[in-house]
DNA sequence: GTCGGTGCAAACCTTTTGCAATCTA
DNA sequence: TAGATTGCAAAAGGTTTGCACCGAC
């Protein structure tokens, strides 16, 4: 180790985590959805104002964006991982096994520390609802 | 046409589903533990008994297990899928963010019907709570 | 000119599948 | 012997990473 490590000196070029067109397009699928997406759905719809945009950047700019909190994941059991926008609020979801489709729910019905053992600290919870969607149960 | 059986028609070789080492090994590794386990610490477990045993066998009876309801999935939100005994009744996880551990719960709020929207058939429901186990919250 | 962002392709990881060998009823 | 099970390796999906090029400050 000859040299010893650099403070950043990171005000030369590009400012980090700048605004792009890729990015913006990202964000704007997660918008204009009202239901969390799939990476590869994200990407679809983002390609509509972006050509050429890659998987990869999907995945690094959500990552990014989960990192800053700005978006969250959304992990149904049996089914792909996907991402909404935060700051909606405290919610749950509902998971059509109809249309496989994922639906927001209002409401929670709080208080499960009773159900922690003595002695755990619980710092957040995860509800999945499953079942089927009003139009999958008319069928 | 060839003679038709008369009583249950078991097949020449062996019974389907049939009980084997690799099989008894995987149960009882799920057995052994309290909570559930990653296909992969399955394995590591049931080499002990069973030398030579592969990460697919694993999944081929896990699936064959999940398939009988012998065995149930539990995802964790931002962890590998695991695997337990079914037959324990209704319950929940703890999800420790120190440890990495989950833990068994017992109790149900239940009662989830009211957050499901209009017209939507709720069938079952999944939660999990996240924090600190006893030993990693003394840390 | 620097440095961050992007696209492409390769790498990685987890899970599934094809196939020959093995074993049991 | 027939058929089921297994282990190995390859395949298949999904996600991450390396690297060269491009563009914004």
């Amino acid at each position: 180790m000859a040299s010893k490590p650099r403070k950043k000196q990171r005000r030369k070029g590009r400012p980090a985590n700048a605004s792009t067109p890729q990015r913006e397009a990202i964000r704007a699928a997660m918008e204009a959805a009202n239901s969390p997406l799939t990476p590869k759905e994200i990407l679809e719809h983002a390609q509509e104002h972006v050509e050429g945009l890659g998987l990869a950047t999907v995945y690094r700019t959500l990552n990014l964006l989960a990192q800053a909190g700005v978006v969250q994941t959304v992990e149904i059991p049996g089914g792909a991982p996907r991402f909404e926008l935060a700051g909606k609020g405290h919610h749950h979801h509902f998971y059509c096994r109809g249309c496989e489709r994922v639906f927001e729910l209002e409401g929670c019905p709080g208080n499960f520390a009773e159900l922690s053992p003595k002695g755990f600290n619980l710092e957040g919870h995860e509800l999945v609802l499953f079942g089927t969607c009003d139009a999958c149960g008319r069928r």
